[in-house]
RNA sequence: GGGCGAAUACCAGAGUGGCCAAAUGGGGCAGACUGUAAAUCUGCUGGUUUAUACCUUCGGUGGUUCGAAUCCAUCUUCGCCCA
């Protein structure tokens, strides 16, 4: 009903972000809802960004594509490295770039289901020194001489604040911690705002949720569908590309297939664990967004119109 | 018909007189999350609103014992072997 708008109504750049948890249907929601909206699509999935993994991360295909044009999705090589900071930087220049041109409309499409990426671009996360190979490579020296104990000495020395409250199992983030205090000179914790930035636009943020066995219904048949689709031959020719412990492959759909290729496991049960990994994966998506009062939730029917009104309502500044 | 072996929690599988509501793994559930995040990590998983507490469990029944998942008898089911 709200159709076309005078030139001269004040429209309010809004940022409609769909996600979910993985297999609910967020990448033709938002080709549909890009279409109507006659905008982008950014995507917001750590996985797709890889060039060389299209059938195991679902990856918007090439028709898919010619529909809507996709940002972020098969543009970085198996050995690239990414980060949510640098999506962040990167998502926020390209918005603008793509808000500034004469034709633009008031839209754009974030679409994806990887929830630091959504964070990291709505709230934004804090300035962070990035960490120089020496650094890493002492902090994993300090990990490999004296195992986690001795990281966590390390930590505890630099920054007691945060050895305080960290999860002193989780040795990668002690780690990392630990990277951030001597890159940085100073504590990690000291770094550690946790303030939401602003952003020039307004956000919707919009999550697809579906009862649980329909959603790990769809999940099992889109595993079958995906090795029917040649996911053996994706990842026997990534792990050739990038070796077996690359970061990019260390992802649901890839790392279930080693043994297999190492004839320790048959097909049939790869597959089977990689259904299992899939759910997990979509369960902790969901137990993320669960705790953000933001998210506007949704059943498949009528998402699109619901998420076009509000769009439009945010639009005119009527939210 | 005879002989032997096995029956344990959602599944697999330890446990052979008290330290057993019962190891471990799988699966399931719940949670954390600020620079590799489809990553990494945590908790729970018989019941009782909390529990160093109580109750009900280890195929069925009946015993032995201060005390049994563990010993005995018997029944049932399953597996293997001899006929």
């Amino acid at each position: 009903m709200s159709g076309e708008q005078s030139a001269d109504t004040p429209k309010r750049r809004v940022l409609v972000v769909i996600t979910g948890p993985t297999a609910s249907g967020k990448t033709s929601l938002a080709i549909e809802v890009a279409g109507r909206l006659g905008c982008d699509i950014l995507s917001a999935d750590s996985r797709q960004l890889f060039r060389d993994l299209p059938i195991g991360t679902a990856a918007p295909t090439a028709e898919e594509r010619a529909a809507v044009r996709h940002y972020f999705t098969g543009t970085l090589g198996l050995d690239d490295y990414y980060s949510a900071a640098r999506y962040e930087e990167e998502a926020l220049a390209l918005l603008e770039q793509l808000w500034s041109r004469p034709e633009a409309g008031p839209f754009e499409v974030v679409c994806g289901g990887s929830m630091m990426y959504v964070d990291a671009l709505v709230r934004g996360i804090d300035d962070m020194p990035t960490i120089s190979d020496s650094t890493r490579e002492y902090v994993r020296g300090l990990y490999a001489q004296y195992g986690p104990e001795g990281v966590l000495a390390q930590l505890e020395l630099l920054d007691p604040e945060y050895y305080a409250e960290v999860d002193r199992s989780n040795t990668r983030r002690v780690m990392h911690a630990v990277e951030i205090c001597l890159q940085s000179g100073r504590s990690y914790s000291s770094l550690r705002t946790g303030g939401a930035k602003k952003r020039p636009f307004e956000v919707l943020k919009f999550a697809l949720d579906m009862p649980r066995e329909v959603l790990f219904g769809r999940i099992n048949s889109r595993v079958d569908a995906m090795l029917d689709a040649g996911l053996e031959a994706e990842a026997r020719r990534a792990f050739a590309l990038a070796g077996e412990e690359a970061n990019s492959l260390n992802t649901v759909g890839y790392r279930e297939l080693l043994p297999y290729f190492r004839g320790e496991i048959s097909l049939a049960d790869a597959a089977a664990k990689i259904a299992r990994n899939t759910r997990v994966y979509a369960k902790k998506q969901l137990t993320w967004l669960r705790r953000d009062p933001s998210v506007i939730w949704l059943g498949p029917e009528g998402a699109v119109e619901k998420i076009i009104s509000l769009a439009r309502a945010a639009a005119e500044g009527k939210m």
